[in-house]
DNA sequence: ATATTTCCCATGATATCCCAAATAATCCCA
DNA sequence: TGGGATTATTTGGGATATCATGGGAAATAT
């Protein structure tokens, strides 16, 4: 299974180093994918994710008229990414700008989304949590239609 | 992936000298590319790209209608592109008509934004960047339905 | 001759590499 | 089932390499 899943909690040293969880680092591995981290549009958190993420981006932004604002928002989120280089250990080290942008101290909570991950402040993370859990009581669960066609027809999922 | 990525501040020493940051050298490194740089034409910053991108340009006006207007407005990219040299150090001189159309005094930012990259003065690009991020908490992230991966896994994009 | 530009080397800051300690997860056998 | 041993993972720190920057000297142009 290929997909970012669970959360963990890790440790920024004082040099800004981060180690990225195992189990995701598998999941680059495997693909020999690099990891690509950028300041998410909307929240408090950076986003982590494979190549592919970013290279529809790309995509994106070449397919559209270049002076539109979403050309600029898109051209925005590429700015702020960048290809993540992991020492031996599996470390990254964040940038000042990451850092101040998820305003994170001295932990980091990684949360697996599936085809990219987040990474948060833990405290800010858990009130998030809680919040969206009450919502699903008092609002109801999202409209959740599983097995609609979000998937790629390559992708079957069942390797290892 | 080959992309150019992130934002990068640098210095304009007093001989007018730019450091171009060292990933973005190494994307042209790798391609044995020379850099070019011309002046936007839509906003007040200069773009960076290599050979094939310029080569996209001429393309797109011999295709075109000759006394049409775009081809008047391709041509002036054109006239205002200049390749650059590097010194040892990979710096680059700017002429004094590119740091006047960019408004450049001591600090150049640089924006990677995919196949090409723009340098900006630094606090415009801040102002730009924060305008976009709060357009995108108002009206929603650009038509991004890329999430489900449209595309096999293999490569997305035609890197040489 | 004077002003630029190009080349070269020095320096401080920062990132990277490498090895070791601490912690956590897993296994194995009694 | 328990508990000790083994392995995987995270964390820490010192040594090394890379990078941005500055300045002098040589080369080129005006």
């Amino acid at each position: 299974m290929d997909l970012f899943l669970s959360t963990f909690e890790n440790r920024i040293d004082k040099k800004g180093r981060l180690s990225v969880p195992a189990p995701f680092r598998a999941v680059l591995e495997r693909r020999r994918d690099p990891l690509y981290l950028f300041k998410s549009l909307t929240e408090p958190c950076l986003e982590g994710c494979g190549p592919e993420r970013i290279g529809q981006i790309v995509d994106a932004i070449e397919s559209m008229d270049s002076l539109s604002a979403e050309v600029a928002t898109l051209q925005t989120m590429l700015s702020s990414a960048q290809e993540m280089k992991l020492d031996g250990e599996g470390r990254m080290m964040l940038s000042g700008d990451f850092i101040d942008f998820a305003e994170l101290d001295d932990m980091a909570l990684f949360a697996g989304i599936g085809r990219s991950f987040q990474i948060w402040l833990p405290s800010r993370y858990r009130e998030r949590e809680t919040a969206a859990r009450s919502r699903a009581k008092t609002d109801g669960l999202p409209s959740l239609r599983l097995g609609g066609a979000h998937r790629p027809p390559g992708d079957t999922d069942g390797r290892s």
